[in-house]
DNA sequence: TAGGCCATCTGGTCCT
DNA sequence: AGGACCAGATGGCCTA
């Protein structure tokens, strides 16, 4: 890696010692050195992310999304597109996932609230009205 | 103006 | 020893 580079692109020539700032554990051009690269990797994690929110679509198209909401979304959309897989269908695949896929589908819903002799018919109770977060938020596969 | 989001700095920990 | 990764602190910007 380039570090120099990577210095040079952020805040100009390391030898501009007015840049260089004490701490108490690194001397001052280590200590710069070191924020210098960290800001590279917090660039690069920043690239891997708008490239993610270049695959999940939004509701309306131009909205960006913050960074917890996509990841969030990239989650629900990769359950989404299963529920395509597994049911076939195109509009509203997440009402009519079984209950199986449906629980794996919809972490929200815990196990725990479905305990005892009923967790089969609340399973699917669940399966026929929940939409996911996907489709909530992109409006996709919700009957008008 | 408060709250959310983000970039940056910093120190600690782990790995090579 | 030096770099990568992570989390906390801080301050700036934007929006409701």
């Amino acid at each position: 890696m380039d570090y120099e580079f990577v210095v040079g692109e952020f805040y100009g020539a390391l030898e501009d010692t007015s840049l260089l700032t004490t701490s108490a554990s690194l001397p001052a051009k280590q200590r710069y050195q070191a924020n210098a690269r960290e800001r590279y990797r917090t660039h690069s994690v920043n690239s891997a992310f708008n490239t993610l929110r270049l695959l999940i679509p939004t509701e309306p198209k131009n909205r960006k999304l913050s960074k917890i909401e996509t990841l969030r979304l990239a989650k629900s959309y990769i359950s989404h597109l299963a529920a395509i897989l597994l049911t076939g269908n195109y509009n509203q695949p997440c009402v009519y996932v079984t209950s199986l896929s449906c629980h794996s589908s919809f972490p929200d819903y815990q196990l725990d609230e479905a305990g005892g002799e009923d967790e089969g018919e609340k399973l699917m109770e669940h399966s026929r009205t929940s939409i996911c977060t996907f489709c909530v938020a992109t409006k996709n596969g919700i009957s008008s």
